[in-house]
DNA sequence: AGAATATAACACAGATTTTGTGATTTTGTG
DNA sequence: CACAAAATCACAAAATCTGTGTTATATTCT
């Protein structure tokens, strides 16, 4: 078992328990308390977890949760899977949108692969991979850097966006109930909503195991996405709410990869 | 001597005799042929020389002079006392536009140090180096990705400097001759001319090497900044044409570190 | 104060990167 | 076209980097 490995075994125990012991998990994984110090210290600089005497915890609910460099560990796999079926609605040519989030940033990636492309995105992880790649046009959004979202944000993204037209916009949101998908952040929102209003098409992402949940904002009425991407079928109530409008529903496939 | 430093030093001697034999570089530093084959091979991928048989050479005046990964490499001490200078301006608190250009993230890095301050750039690596730094609100300038400045340009770069005010812009300059700063190319001279125009105060930084050299496009008159910093004095006629004016002009002496 | 835990400093094995050597191919020149 | 110089290739050797454990020292809790 090599470090990474141990790493994330030791956040997916953080995750079901809130808290671990470091003499357990010594033990656990047969290497030295030392060697675990080292793997807490540097968890602890990446944010993900909160070190205390003796081991660790993981505060949910709070900012940990929330922070990206958190949720870039996490289901990578129905990123992929969300990401790959999303870039199939995209042809060589097209000016693309993309928000926030890591499974914006998965995604491109993905698009990065269907060049020529011109990419639109407030993502500061999408400029830094993807600047300087040929057959890439990017248009980084202005803004106020927020290090718990890793992009920019505000008046001047907004701006920017009122300036711009693309032919589609993804958008990813953390929460949805019923029909509508939620997020905790009004700047985060605002600037969702400015990348939907400027493009021709609107493509909505989301994890399945977010419905269910809520948050402070609206983000919008899944109804007025052309379509949504999910990895498994939409909840009854949602599809039922769904069934009658224009938005197509698709289901992504994990690809065998 | 390690890779990294024998590369540096082949580009010193690139820069000094336009070319350079394989044979001596090999016998200059020790090493075998094979070595310094590849290291001119992986330069010249980066971009920064041309491999010609029984050695290299460099274009000065054409595409390899203007990359940004060439330039970064060069005179790192010039650019260090130049920043040092520069932050002698800045208080914390402050609200500071930097542009484009290797000398510029130098002096991001810098600035950092006087933190609480809010730095606003459409430079590529100030974003990547600050972003998430405490203390420093980062603000993004938006706009087309360019590979070859490694910084953000066009309209929306400018529609967005058109909406903030900083108390100072640090700009630089490739070239001035006589009492006008020059740069050749016209996106790039817009937005640091939206900077000048968004800033209560404006300070030019330039490489003493740079005087006596032009370009397509006139930047600035020197009069109109209110500091000029460099590394050695000013020409003569630049300075006696400046001697009336409110400009001041500072000479970085070079830091002992 | 005394026990437990955390940090720092050094040592070491294994992986990775960098370099050198000699064989082989390519290129330029008379 | 032949021959020598230079470049490339392939693999082995050397140097460097990484991750780990050990021991010594410092810190923190009770």
């Amino acid at each position: 078992m090599k470090r990474e490995e141990r790493r994330q075994e030791i956040i997916n125990l953080l995750i079901e328990s809130r808290a671990v012991e470091l003499d357990d998990i010594a033990a656990r994984f047969g290497v030295s308390k030392m060697t675990i110090h080292r793997d807490l210290d540097d968890l602890e600089r990446a944010g993900v977890l909160r070190k205390v005497r003796g081991g660790a915890t993981i505060d949910a609910g709070t900012q940990f949760e929330s922070d990206f460099r958190f949720r870039e560990l996490q289901e990578a796999d129905v990123k992929r899977a969300l990401a790959e079926t999303a870039a199939e609605l995209v042809e060589p040519g097209m000016t693309v949108m993309i928000n926030d989030g890591s499974m914006a940033s998965v995604l491109g990636d993905v698009l990065a692969l269907k060049k020529p492309i011109t990419l639109i995105t407030n993502n500061a992880a999408i400029m830094e991979r993807l600047k300087g790649v040929s057959g890439v046009t990017l248009i980084g959004l202005g803004g106020v850097y927020s290090a718990k979202f890793n992009a920019y944000f505000g008046i001047v993204t907004e701006e920017a966006l009122s300036r711009l037209r693309a032919d589609i916009a993804f958008v990813s949101a953390p929460a949805a109930t019923g029909r509508l998908a939620y997020h905790m952040d009004e700047a985060v929102v605002r600037t969702k909503r400015a990348m939907m209003n400027a493009s021709r098409q609107t493509c909505l992402l989301i994890n399945s195991r977010r419905f269910g949940h809520t948050a402070l904002h609206v983000l919008a009425d899944l109804a007025e996405f052309d379509t949504v991407i999910s990895d498994k079928p939409l909840p009854h109530d949602t599809a039922a709410e769904l069934g009658s409008g224009k938005t197509v529903v698709t289901i992504a496939k994990e690809t065998t990869t």
